[in-house]
DNA sequence: CTGAAAGCGCTAACAG
DNA sequence: CTGTTAGCGCTTTCAG
């Protein structure tokens, strides 16, 4: 009968296993990782000693040798946004099926985490997933080249070297543009995001564009910034209604602050759709769930996540090269903007 | 005039450091992590010479060395829900601060994923903060004698040795069905959830005997199992209701369920508060957005993240002792119990 | 205050 | 198929 299991905090080593199943340690190192052939007595005995012991491979020393760490980093910034957190959902679980586990950061949008969440990375992770908000190439650059492969998500970023995933923003800020024209809009807000953020910016210029082609004049078109939040919506949109109370349509970029601007809108005594028109960007859950539901232009979250992800991985594993990747939206048109009558959802694609 | 700074894929290490500022690896070394005097100059040249050269800390290198890995794991369930959402939020941001990074899993309620995400963690991080959606102690209790500090939030777990962080389910769910009896509720349903889950078992239970203590009798008390989503909430109610048409009050063990629950009522026909009285559990931010607004038991969530992730921390770098916490709940009315008059939303701590 | 050297646990040559 | 051995880069004794 054997000794009991190894307990308590005294770490189990290779060498301990080895010694137990009466092998060298490289043959109890291959006997578990496969790395060369090894008889089958041997790996019996590898593999009962390790289990008996209760031996866990101590992944420092491994990095240390081969280099690999088996990790990305994930840099994101807001998790509590369905949106992203959907996101972070797809790509852990990816990440997990091939054995890497997943460093997040929440940056809370300050320049200051997301550089230092990039500067902690450096050495604990094989590559990063970036959804930036304050895309500055001297915080990226020196990754690159430190070898590290680094895919930009949903906030353009443009670096040689870097990967991207995105969506067609301004294809999508145009189709809402439009949408919003044909169900009646005359005097227009936009709810724009912070300066920092390539998809406000593209949304915001998309939008402006799409009036502009519909012939929509520059003074009936009325501007305010916004947080990426609830909150900033409905700050925003009061803000937006109290200059220019003749608008009747808005465009939010994003469906929180889109959110927010209903409700705030409706405090104020607006009714939705018939004094105002409301159209979101990302189809986040809660869209379709309010009363109204939210007009919205539908990201492919779970395809970006995943081609983000699968292309990091590609590149860390077999060196594969980076590209950029744009996804389209899609109209999903909802109460918000539907004047009259109600009914199903009819989904547009871009 | 220096040659140009090191460049590429070839890392930098402490003998490169040291050798171009002139001095031997371990004053390299205590220069830069300040463990033992230094004299100025050595000090400078060791910094200047690391900042040319681009030298970046070989964390695994330092990790096999002294068998810190400054990394904490964090294992929830749903960060799309926007209550762990929040709290990973605030547990990143305390982690950082210390210096730690947060590698997340995101179990999506398997118990396989947590099983699996628990045993790769284990020599990857120094402590685990565990919302464990299975709780069993044959996955958790290796990691104990191993010497990993846990810390278990939201879902109670048994174990000596671990940490635990919990809200007072049982009295938040007691004063839920008080607060439905005096809403004029007399048949309830309950929407319970998964049976794994303690917060769910404590809050069924709660909630039974708040009803007793007020003497509502067995028979008008119906149940039905639903996941913690708004989709199982929908699912849930329309079994109870189709089941036991003359229920006029329903609590909900999560917010989530309870929002998914209340827009199948209004589907089907029902007024709230007025054919149906909802209350849930949570508080999380979309309560008080949608109309009605949600009656429900607000969770610390701040709090209990803020508690875990010190006491984790302080079981790290301290050896601190695990203790068991629990945080009250409050009852915050709002208009899905308040038939009649609208008006404010009182609280109501317990 | 500084340097030389040991060694953390593992993998991957390099011999058998 | 197996064993011996040389480090990966760092921190930390141990000697000056």
């Amino acid at each position: 009968m054997p000794p009991p299991a190894q307990q308590g905090h005294v770490p189990v080593t290779l060498k301990d296993v080895a010694a137990r199943a009466g092998v060298s340690i490289s043959t109890a190192s291959n006997a578990l990782t496969g790395s060369r052939a090894v008889s089958a007595v041997s790996v019996e005995r590898v593999l009962s000693a390790a289990a008996e012991l209760g031996y866990q491979k101590n992944e420092a020393a491994r990095t240390l040798r081969t280099g690999l760490r088996n990790a990305i980093g994930l840099v994101v910034p807001d998790v509590t946004n369905p949106f992203w957190g959907g996101m972070v959902s797809t790509i852990d679980r990816i990440a997990a099926e091939s054995g890497f586990h997943v460093a997040l950061t929440n940056t809370e949008f300050t320049p200051q985490r997301e550089t230092a969440a990039l500067a902690r990375l450096v050495s604990r992770v094989d590559g990063i997933l970036l959804f930036s908000t304050h895309p500055t190439g001297s915080a990226v650059r020196p990754l690159l080249d430190l070898g590290i492969p680094v895919v930009a998500c949903d906030e353009a970023f443009e670096l040689d070297g870097l990967g991207g995933v995105y969506s067609d923003n301004e294809a999508g800020a145009r189709a809402a543009a439009s949408h919003l024209v044909d169900a009646g809009g005359s005097v227009f807000g936009i709810l724009e995001g912070p300066a920092t953020l390539t998809t406000a910016q593209q949304r915001a210029r998309g939008f402006r564009q799409g009036l502009q082609e519909r012939g929509v004049l520059t003074t009936d078109i009325h501007a305010a910034t916004a947080e990426y939040s609830f909150e900033g919506g409905r700050q925003g949109i009061r803000r937006l209604l109290a200059e220019n109370p003749a608008i009747d349509a808005i465009f939010a970029c994003t469906d929180n602050q889109a959110i927010g601007g209903i409700f705030e809108a409706m405090d104020m005594g607006r009714t939705i759709p018939d004094d105002l028109l409301v159209c979101g960007f990302d189809d986040i859950s809660w869209s379709s769930r309010i009363a109204p539901s939210l007009t919205t232009l539908r990201q492919d979250a779970e395809g970006m996540a995943t081609r983000a992800a699968d292309m990091l991985l590609e590149m860390i594993t077999v060196g594969g090269e980076p590209s950029v990747q744009v996804f389209p939206v899609e109209l999903v048109a909802r109460d918000s903007t539907r004047r009259g009558a109600g009914g199903e959802s009819p989904v547009t694609s871009l």
